[in-house]
DNA sequence: TATTTGACCAAGA
DNA sequence: ATCTTGGCCAAAT
């Protein structure tokens, strides 16, 4: 069971089904918080790596964020997923984005 | 207990 | 279209 911060982080995340991404901001609000750094935090610290898919979580101006494996592997994931990348930035990010509500159900 | 540190974000002197 | 700035929150120091 997911009782602190981080936990229900790497929890909402693993709901984010393969081709599509959510941002650091959707996660928090998801989480009825502010906390978009947070976030960020949770990922970095315990990417909990092969279990929770962390590199489908992208900055909200479309820029790809941090991974700790690197943001050219994050980047090389997500391609492979289908989603567009140039320039380091998700070229349509309305279009793969998974929103706080629909993390929030369920 | 207080301060520092981020895989952030929105607004714009 | 970029860069800077101030503000955000939870963990770690």
């Amino acid at each position: 069971m997911s009782k602190n911060f981080f936990d229900k982080c790497y929890n909402l995340i693993s709901k984010i089904p393969k081709g599509k991404v959510t941002t650091y901001k959707e996660v928090a609000t998801a989480l009825n918080s502010k906390g978009y750094r947070a976030v960020g935090n949770a990922m970095n610290k315990n990417p909990n790596a092969p279990i929770v898919p962390c590199h489908r979580v992208v900055a909200s101006t479309g820029k790809i964020g941090g991974y700790a494996f690197g943001t050219k592997k994050k980047i090389e994931l997500l391609r492979k997923e289908g989603i567009k990348i140039e320039e380091g930035r998700i070229q349509d990010l309305k279009k793969y984005l998974v929103s706080s509500k629909e993390l929030k159900r369920r």
